[in-house]
RNA sequence: GGGCCUGUAGCUCAAUUGGUUAGAGCAGGGCGCUCAUAACGCCUUGGUUGGGGGUUCGAGUCCCUCCGGGCCUACCA
């Protein structure tokens, strides 16, 4: 038995994510937790609302509410929702907690203290209409290279020319549409990643089984140009974990808060806090390796659009501060789900949310779908007719039938209980080897994060059962040796515990209704396949289940194809 | 502009890192079965691996070039 820390990236505060969001990290990180605790391993599962930063002011805002009780609101909206999708958090943190607020702070003591911050004064762009300092990309304007007149601060959408906001011709604040902006100068904090950059090196070099999508990431940003930048970790907002504390070395920070991403990532440790204080655990043994930690497995799952920050920005907090705080061993990146011929989007209303998608259709129909076409190797494509053709194949067809015709049969011709009589023979034999071997195959690509093999290697083995009983044909059997077809169920009915148990990271709902109607609730992974199959006893009572999985029709699919669309480009 | 990823059957993806005749699922076609959610099983059609050139005994895989898709490029998160 190992212990394994998981996180996932944690989701911005701003509304409700989208299906790319959802198996872009939370998801897949979901599965492995789940399938680790399955094979008796202690998990340590984490997850947080990421919730500082402008876009949450300005949203908080636009609602009408002070930020704090937006972000609480949010923050509720978010975690009822990761409960519909089955998302096994054992803790839903809140970066805003008072536990990450001090620990941020701390980790600012600390690398100021290493000499690893330093105070920069620049000019930046504020909005006297707004009353803020605003990011580049909040700043729009008509493009000097092309003309688009929607050119943003930092990169023309038309041309694709990086820009500086002080090129855009007619600048205007995205916020309140005001021209009215001046350059002021202002003072802020950075990190000195370039005084870390060896180590940083030494470290990523050290991973040779991690993503190319992971690793290539990072060593672009260390190598580019000049090689790895300072990073500045504060900025001007009020909503945010302040910059300036007692014991803050450094003064000219009034009314600062840390950078989103500073702080962010130490909320995957804040969060573990968080939960120590809730039950009464100890987080210290899976974050301090000087408190028990160094025999944790510490994976991360994420987008690749947070990969700079978990290779390099966070890492360089760690090592930086000297401390003994537990690093990353491996960090599992997705690419991007893009929806129908285009990309998932919130403003135009384009793709399926996480609330509607389970007003559709139960968890497990998402939760297949987007696992078995996870986003590993390059980017991937929800479309309807996949989703319909997919989910009904797979789980209502494969699955869900195979679950029906067992039941209902053995129902039938010996009652609702495990039936007596018979031996396995050489199909049962030929069957137990086949399925031994391909679970052995799940396991390896489950422990290898590798989903799309893993979600193929399952499909295969529920596949088995079928084909098994296509061959052993008890319904042709009964007539003449009911003792040998009562031998068959009762392997079949066996078999329906077994792919509840290996199937369940997958589609924990429906796990749990086969499990259900076979009336057990022994978890145990099969490991012993062969006395797996012996578990449910002679005369074992059981019930036929409801329908696993119904289908999705061509007119559900239709209406959804149509409802879901938004404004086409 | 630069960097990285990617292009394989109608669709979604594999291919043990350069090694037999490029494999699966779905969709299509045929047959079988009748326990089951009009389900299941078996067989089968289908590929100049984006185009071109090169290295090699051998290239989907390595190199060059062109074409297409995507991401990042440090103040969105």
């Amino acid at each position: 038995m190992a212990r394994h820390l998981i996180t996932s990236a944690i989701p911005y505060i701003n509304g409700i994510k989208h299906l790319g969001n959802l198996i872009g990290s939370q998801l897949p990180a979901d599965l492995y937790a789940r399938y680790l605790r399955a094979r008796g391993h202690e998990v340590m599962f984490l997850c947080a609302t990421d919730e500082h930063g402008t876009p949450a002011e300005l949203a908080a805002a636009k609602a009408g509410q002070p930020v704090e009780a937006y972000c609480a609101e949010m923050h509720g909206v978010q975690a009822e929702i990761a409960r519909g999708f089955r998302l096994s958090f054992d803790h839903f943190g809140r970066s805003s907690s008072p536990q990450n607020r001090v620990l941020t702070q701390a980790f600012a003591k600390r690398l100021a203290e290493q000499g690893l911050i330093r105070e920069v004064t620049e000019m930046q762009m504020y909005s006297v209409a707004d009353g803020r300092f605003l990011p580049d990309r909040y700043i729009e304007g008509t493009c000097p290279n092309c003309g688009f007149e929607s050119a943003r601060g930092d990169q023309c959408d038309n041309c694709t020319k990086q820009l500086d906001p002080v090129d855009l011709i007619n600048p205007r604040s995205t916020v309140s549409g005001s021209t009215e902006l001046e350059l002021r100068e202002t003072k802020h904090l950075y990190l000195r990643q370039s005084e870390m950059r060896d180590a940083l090196q030494d470290w990523i070099d050290s991973k040779s089984d991690w993503p190319i999508l992971t690793t290539s990431i990072a060593k672009k940003w260390l190598n580019d140009g000049d090689g790895l930048q300072d990073r500045g970790i504060t900025r001007d907002l009020k909503w945010g974990v302040p910059a300036q504390f007692d014991g803050a070395p450094w003064s000219g920070m009034e009314g600062k808060v840390f950078y989103v991403w500073f702080d962010a990532p130490i909320e995957y440790i804040a969060a573990a806090q968080e939960w120590a204080q809730a039950t009464g655990g100890d987080w210290e043994r899976w974050w301090r390796t000087d408190k028990g930690a160094e025999d944790v497995t510490y994976t991360q799952f994420m987008g690749k659009d947070n990969v700079p920050f978990h290779t390099l920005s966070f890492p360089a907090t760690i090592l930086g501060s000297g401390e003994p705080w537990k690093l990353v061993d491996y960090i599992k990146s997705f690419n991007y789900l893009n929806y129908d011929g285009g990309q998932f989007s919130t403003s135009r209303g384009r793709g399926v949310f996480m609330d509607q998608a389970l007003s559709l259709l139960p968890s497990d129909y998402w939760r297949w779908w987007l696992l078995s076409h996870a986003p590993e190797s390059s980017d991937a494509e929800f479309t309807w007719e996949n989703f319909q053709q997919s989910t009904n194949k797979d789980l209502a067809d494969v699955l869900g039938n195979l679950v029906s015709r067992v039941t209902k049969f053995c129902r039938a011709k010996f009652g609702e209980a495990v039936p007596e009589g018979g031996n396995w023979g050489e199909a049962e034999e030929a069957l137990i080897a086949q399925l031994d071997e391909r679970l052995r195959a799940y396991e390896g690509y489950m422990e290898a994060m590798d989903i799309r093999k893993a979600s193929i290697e399952l499909r295969s083995i529920w596949v088995a059962g079928n084909e098994y009983l296509q061959a052993a044909a008890p319904w042709t059997v009964v007539k003449t040796d009911p003792a040998q077809a009562a031998a068959m169920i009762r392997l079949a009915l066996n078999l329906i515990r077994v792919y509840a148990v290996i199937s369940q990271p997958f589609i924990p709902d429906a796990a749990a209704s086969m499990m259900a109607g076979m009336k057990t609730d022994d978890w145990s992974w099969p490991d012993d396949l062969r006395a797996a199959l012996a578990a449910l006893p002679v005369d074992h009572v059981f019930e036929v289940p409801e329908v696993l999985f119904r289908k999705i029709t061509d007119e559900e699919r239709a209406e959804w194809q149509l409802r879901f669309a938004g404004v086409r480009d």
